[in-house]
RNA sequence: GCCGAUGUAGCUCAGUUGGUCAGAGCAGCUGAUUUGUAAUCUGCAGGUCGGGGGUUCGAAUCCCUUCAUCGGCUCCA
């Protein structure tokens, strides 16, 4: 007999070589129904795989990462088994549940291509299989007999896998007539499979690599149940209502032109009211706390940037440089504000006294993104970071980065952002020629960056191998509609620049020292922050920020002069206002201001007039009564204070 | 940059196997109506079907090429 632990530390005795699902059995029948996996000693097991020792269990359902985790990775290989009844001598790379669903990356082989049109005839075939209630069998292998497996079978892609596995670690998965390398666990059975739905197809580089070969990889989720499915479906297609780049072009926020060149973004005078409402939001918080405003050019000398490490870098992949009549003059569109702070730092000395110093720029710099990496706001051509640079002494670093990441959460309070993800960004250990400068700054920053998040109880995720090429960083993370993750606010620690621009003060004892430079942005660039808020408003924007407070809304032709006193009075108080007097009835003119997402809407009809009055009707909440025009007034002002208030 | 898909009026989309198929709704402009909290009615105008080339008696429809967009991959200072 063996003893099994649950969770809440109570224990019971079993038969040596029991699974878990039968344990699950034992304590109801309805249990083992619902749990798709378990995590036994710590480790991940299939339900069916034998307990030989006294072990800890828990049992995942399906709420359980575990649990999703095992059902998605099955049904990757009930996929896999479709292609390969469908599409047969098809060779696979891997095929792994991702936080929705699945997918696999297959080579169809000669010729053979799969387009969007062949998924629902795999989906059916998936369903056709799953029905047949084919167990998952593990089987443990030597490496040489799973190298003989594969090789037999032809498929490249999974031998060079095993190639690299160490011997005794190798288990294989056979589901009906299809056997897969996998480490598992997987489901009893493809019973529970129940909802398939595949997604999409696209390329995928071999092994991530892009001078490998190109896949196919298929993506799909499935479900035990169609509500399930019905519902995510419903999910994915609400987020895709509130893409950034379909409300944009709805409230006339942004649009782009081919002839002015791809990834280059025009703000419409909507879109640009907003970039401005945050430019004066930001800026009032920065002066606040001791930052200095600078602006620099659009454009700096080549040489510049092969000091500053970035046209090494990045010099192949930018905007080329630009010729002057002047003989082997060059220029190049500036891709980073740092080397311009930079030259501004040194354009006069500097005591240990005067930092740290904290300088402050909307710059907006310029990159060539390849081509098939724009999206809409979040990855483009052109862009305005809200960047700065704190120059400061060594020891003044771990507060000045504490600081920054107050600033940080303070404005994503303000603006209700809750929804982020901190992470640190290492270097790659295994990669160092990615980066520039010493061993010992680079540990110095590292474990600066680490210290600081700590003390500041900072919930964060470590991951190597993300640093900039000059410095690790504190990146803050969001999700768009469609679930891609993008970098807004970051901070990062750099001894290099100040080494390599030969930054410098004079301390207490009279000598020359070196100050450290801390990059940070908080929105990241406007075009992406404003893409961010977008989707989360789904374009109801906050008051503070709204390019246009409210609308004027005569019942009839009657009111129009009263209307358009009104519309004065509000927009000579600053608070921009429209009017919509078209020959329309009146809940014509509330829906399409409503759907314009315009705040407040101002009904004037014979009582507004007699009275001196509006009747006010809220954005997406309905009529809110009468008030007085100036009654309006301080009542718009408040609530705009209220939202800003910092 | 790579793989796959898409591209029809300002917007959202119909256009069956190539043959009165160049259409609809919304938006726009007309005229009527003078309206009380999410769509009043009438009429009109709008497109060389992304661009270029080809196949064919005939191309929005088939082929090639180019541009752009979308979904991924790679990249992301």
């Amino acid at each position: 007999m063996i003893t099994i632990t649950f969770p809440d530390g109570s224990s019971r005795e079993f038969r040596r070589g029991i699974s878990s699902l039968e344990i699950a059995e034992r304590i109801s029948p309805r249990l083992a129904k619902e749990v798709y996996a378990a995590t036994v000693n710590g480790e991940i097991y299939d339900l069916t795989r034998p307990i030989n020792d006294n072990s800890s269990l828990k049992l995942h359902k399906w709420e359980d990462e575990e649990a999703k985790h095992a059902f998605w990775h099955s049904s990757a290989h009930l996929m896999a088994e479709a292609l390969e009844a469908l599409y047969p001598g098809i060779k696979f790379g891997i095929g792994p549940a991702i936080e929705n669903g699945f997918y696999y990356d297959v080579d169809p082989g000669d010729g053979r291509t799969i387009t969007d049109a062949d998924l629902p005839v795999i989906e059916n075939k998936m369903k056709e299989i799953a029905a047949r209630n084919l167990s998952y069998n593990r089987r443990e292998v030597s490496k040489t007999e799973a190298i003989t497996v594969f090789s037999e079978k032809g498929d490249e892609y999974k031998t060079e896998l095993i190639s690299e596995l160490e011997d005794g670690t190798i288990s294989l998965y056979t589901q009906g007539g299809f056997t897969d390398l996998c480490r598992g666990p997987h489901l009893p059975s493809t019973e529970p499979i129940k909802a398939i739905k595949l997604l999409s197809v696209a390329g995928a580089y071999w092994r991530g690599n892009e001078k490998r070969k190109m896949l196919t990889r298929i993506y799909g989720i499935t479900y035990p149940k169609q509500k399930m499915l019905d519902e995510y479906l419903i999910l994915l297609e609400e987020a895709k209502r509130r893409d950034h780049r379909k409300i944009g072009k709805e409230l006339e926020l942004f649009t782009f032109s081919p002839r002015v060149g791809m990834g280059l973004p025009l703000w419409l005078p909507k879109g640009s009211d907003i970039r401005q409402n945050l430019i004066s939001f930001l800026t009032a918080i920065l002066r606040r706390r001791g930052y200095k405003i600078v602006t620099t050019p659009h454009i700096g000398n080549v040489e510049l940037y092969k000091l500053s490490g970035h046209y090494e870098k990045y010099g192949a992949d930018s905007f080329q440089p630009m010729s002057t009549p002047q003989e082997g003059e060059q220029f190049m569109l500036k891709p980073m504000n740092c080397p311009h702070h930079c030259e501004i730092y040194n354009s006069t000395q500097h005591s240990y006294r005067d930092l740290p110093l904290r300088m402050a720029e909307f710059g907006t710099v310029y990159r060539y993104e390849q081509s098939g990496e724009l999206h809409g706001l979040t990855r483009v051509r052109s862009f305005t970071q809200d960047d700065a640079h704190h120059f400061c002494r060594p020891d003044q670093l771990r507060e000045e980065f504490k600081s920054i990441i107050d600033l940080i959460l303070y404005i994503f309070k303000i603006l209700n952002f809750n929804d982020f993800t901190a992470q640190i960004s290492l270097r790659d250990p295994g990669n160092k020629q990615k980066y520039i400068g010493s061993d010992e700054n680079w540990e110095k920053a590292e474990e600066d960056i680490i210290v600081a998040a700590r003390e500041k109880n900072l919930k964060t995720t470590v991951v190597p191998g993300e640093a900039a090429f000059y410095g690790p960083k504190l990146d803050f993370m969001v999700r768009d509609a469609i679930g891609r993750k993008w970098q807004l606010g970051t901070i990062q620690v750099d001894y290099n620049l100040p080494e390599r621009f030969d930054l410098t003060y004079n301390g207490s004892d009279n000598q020359k020292h070196q100050p450290v430079m801390i990059h940070r942005t908080v929105f990241g660039s406007l075009e992406r922050f404003v893409a961010v808020l977008i989707e989360n408003t789904a374009g109801k924007f906050p008051l503070w920020l709204a390019p246009e407070k409210a609308v004027v809304l005569p019942i009839s032709e009657k009111f129009n002069d009263y209307a358009a006193n009104v519309l004065d009075i509000l927009n000579n108080s600053d608070i921009c206002t429209l009017i919509d007097d078209r020959n329309e009835k009146i809940g014509k003119k509330i829906r399409d201001n409503e759907l314009k997402r315009i705040p407040y809407l101002l009904v004037i009809g014979e009582k507004e007039v007699e009275n001196g009055t509006v009747a006010v009707r809220k954005q997406g909440e309905g009529d809110r009564g009468s008030m007085k025009v100036e009654e309006f007034v301080s009542f718009i002002r408040r609530e705009i204070e209220n939202e800003i208030a910092y």
